[in-house]
DNA sequence: TCTGGGGTCCTAGGACCC
DNA sequence: TCTGGGGTCCTAGGACCC
């Protein structure tokens, strides 16, 4: 008689990822507090005696976020997402560094196939995140010495010892029966952790952390289950899921209910083909379509030649063009058209995507230009006369 | 000193067809 | 003239994630 085996899932976090990379470029950096974002005009300047100059958080101006924060710079109170303006007022000093995603998209390929060395069976989740598949990895199952789950442990470390060896990065992992509770667990003990979590540590581990740790949960529903009294992950898994249902509705209040429970079937997706490819800017200043109609138009122009050159080069060509205005407001509206044609062209994108923007009534100043090609296929030998270049 | 850029998925209404 | 139900496609917006 066999058992049938234990599902493990990994979920693996590259640490800091953005400003650890940086950080092998520039070592001088290492301990101080520094922040990746913004535009290109905050280059590291090389000095005549060798050393570099870096430009601060003080002296920034303009729209740009904070993409990575290290954890010196965190500790100043300082994250991603939040406006570099801002960040300045909190901490002044931290070093600017403009991001550099070539360099980082590098790394994660590197980061990538070493973990691949180990374990094949990887669900991509972005540049510097992954799920990894240990099921049927030999020894998974196995105990070591006392540990009923050492032999899980060790692929575990063998992992993050290959991705050290690789990159020169560290990571953190999370290791569970799901994508759901991994997902959780690899941030419990950032960074360079390691985390291995079963169904009989949701109680102590899981319940007391606040909802949105659970990936799905967002500011929005967030919000919501503080006005109902919902903090943290454990009070979610004491209602009933009736009631749950009623609160948020069939789909996602059921799914609150399992996700509270760390109830999670979802497979690993190792392949998928993009839905959409865009393009999109935030001005230095908001522009008005009449007064700023000429830096406008150059600007819409140059969004869709760069599209058409992401389309042609991924190799898809799409049939509904869409655009998208965000307004000074904040406000954002989209609008989109299916052409009887798929395309990756320039001039059919620009032709579309201006019809779009006519549907729009733009007496507001815009601060935000995005143009959108969906309803992706991959373009066919030959079918496509965007594909020459 | 508010709030980047690139995505996915879901919902919901209307058109249109059988 | 009225009354259906189901399925698919298109469009717009919104929540959420990295």
């Amino acid at each position: 008689m066999t058992r049938p085996p234990r599902r493990w899932i990994a979920h693996l976090d590259m640490d800091a990822f953005y400003a650890s990379v940086e950080l092998l470029r520039y070592p001088d950096l290492k301990g101080r507090p520094v922040v990746i974002g913004g535009g290109r005009r905050h280059q590291p300047e090389l000095l005549a005696d060798g050393t570099r100059r870096y430009a601060r958080l003080a002296d920034y101006t303009g729209r740009g976020v904070i993409t990575t924060a290290t954890y010196p710079a965190r500790d100043l109170g300082v994250h991603s997402g939040m406006g570099l303006m801002k960040a300045a007022l909190r901490a002044p000093q931290a070093v600017l560094l403009p991001t550099d995603f070539d360099q980082y998209r590098a790394y994660s390929r590197r980061f990538k196939a070493a973990v691949a060395e180990v374990a094949p069976l990887i669900e991509d989740r972005g540049i510097d995140e992954i799920y990894i598949e240990l099921t049927e990895l030999p020894g998974a199952q196995e105990p070591v010495g006392h540990d009923p789950y050492g032999g899980v442990r060790a692929i575990a470390l063998d992992i993050k010892n290959n991705v050290r060896r690789a990159t020169g990065l560290t990571c953190s992992i999370g290791v569970t029966p799901n994508k759901l509770l991994s997902k959780i667990a690899s941030e419990l003990d950032k960074p360079d952790g390691l985390t291995l979590l079963t169904h009989e540590d949701i109680p102590e581990r899981i319940w007391p952390l606040p909802v949105r740790r659970i990936n799905g949960i967002g500011p929005k529903a967030g919000a919501k289950l503080a006005t109902l009294d919902i903090h943290t992950i454990g009070e979610l898994a004491e209602r009933e899921r009736p009631w749950l249902v009623q609160q948020f509705g069939r789909s996602y209040g059921a799914w609150l209910h399992d996700a509270s429970h760390g109830v999670d079937e979802r497979a690993l997706v190792t392949h998928s083909e993009p839905v959409t490819i865009s393009r999109e800017t935030t001005f230095d200043r908001d522009l008005h379509a009449k007064r700023d109609k000429a830096e406008l138009s150059a600007i819409f122009t140059r969004l869709v030649e760069q599209l058409a050159l992401d389309l042609q080069r991924k190799g898809y060509v799409g049939r509904t063009i869409g655009i998208k205005l965000r307004f000074e407001d904040f406000k954002t509206v989209t609008r989109d058209m299916t052409i009887e044609a798929p395309t990756a062209e320039a001039a059919t994108i620009r032709l579309a995507a201006g019809l779009c923007l006519k549907r729009v009534d733009l007496a507001r100043r815009i601060r935000l230009l995005g143009v959108r090609v969906s309803a992706l296929r991959r373009a066919g030998p030959g079918s496509d006369p965007g594909a020459r270049a």
